[in-house]
DNA sequence: TTGACACGCCTACAAGTGTAGTCCATTGCT
DNA sequence: AGCAATGGACTACACTTGTAGGCGTGTCAA
């Protein structure tokens, strides 16, 4: 049966580079066994089929994957969504390089100073902060 | 003399987390001492000064500092901007995260995905495009 | 039934990172 | 003049990460 880690799962774990790649597939299909995560993850990045399935293992240590057995394989799949993942690792990242633990502002302020916006960027920016308004106010209503 | 490092220099270096600590107060400040950084990064961090003293040492060696010497002691200076390293680790950052090379828009949808944005934050926002339209027309003029 | 494979498990090893100690020269106070 | 503090250079060591090999076992085709 699938295990649990020991630990007390405090927030989803932090990703390397290689662990990025390797969720990806997970999260758009939901569940894979070894051999169809290396074909969309590892052949790309020219990775030997031994190192996919280290990396494999080592996700299911830090708790970021667990697996069910089908016959002498195991079919993976993710313990946190990508959403909640890629907020942890957002925030680390803001906090990182912006000082900024949360707020969205300051960030986009820095990714905009740094230059190549187009017009159409900035339209489907514009876009998407009055559709982020609708739904605050609608939500304090 | 203050050496070169011997690598090509094909662009900033990546920092770690303990790095980005390090040069943040040199970035502000300009160019400190080993001493003066200690305490305005590592002690916060409660780190021994011997600790801010290797931090240093590995910058230096990876060419994201140089230094020039004053009396017994280094004055430390950082070799790349605050920008340039910003981008750097925002583009390695938005691929590894976001699949997205280059473009703020898909980003800043998923950090306004995430909730959490405060009306004012998103007048800030409004301002920024705003000011950044302006920027771009007047330069393709 | 027997061998070719495929599976997961354990091991390995170099580079990067967090964290700090040893050593020797220099400097500044007494 | 002498000694304690400070400075940088070199060394240390555990943990993570990229990258993969060996081993024993289970499976499927001939």
């Amino acid at each position: 049966m699938p295990h649990q880690s020991p630990e007390p799962e405090t927030g989803p774990p932090s990703l390397s580079p290689a662990e990025w790649d390797v969720m990806k597939p997970l999260w758009e299909a939901g569940a894979l066994a070894a051999r169809d995560i290396h074909s969309r993850a590892g052949e790309a990045n020219g990775w030997a089929v031994k190192t996919t399935k280290s990396l494999l293992a080592r996700l299911v240590a830090k708790g970021a994957l667990d697996y069910e057995q089908v016959g002498n394989a195991y079919l993976y799949r993710a313990c946190w969504s990508r959403e909640e993942v890629t907020r942890h690792e957002t925030e680390a990242f803001l906090e990182r390089v912006f000082d900024a633990p949360s707020s969205a502002a300051p960030v986009v302020a820095r990714l905009l100073g740094g230059g190549r916006l187009a017009p159409e960027q900035i339209e489907e920016l514009r876009r998407l902060l009055d559709e982020r308004e609708a739904k605050e106010e609608e939500e304090s209503a």
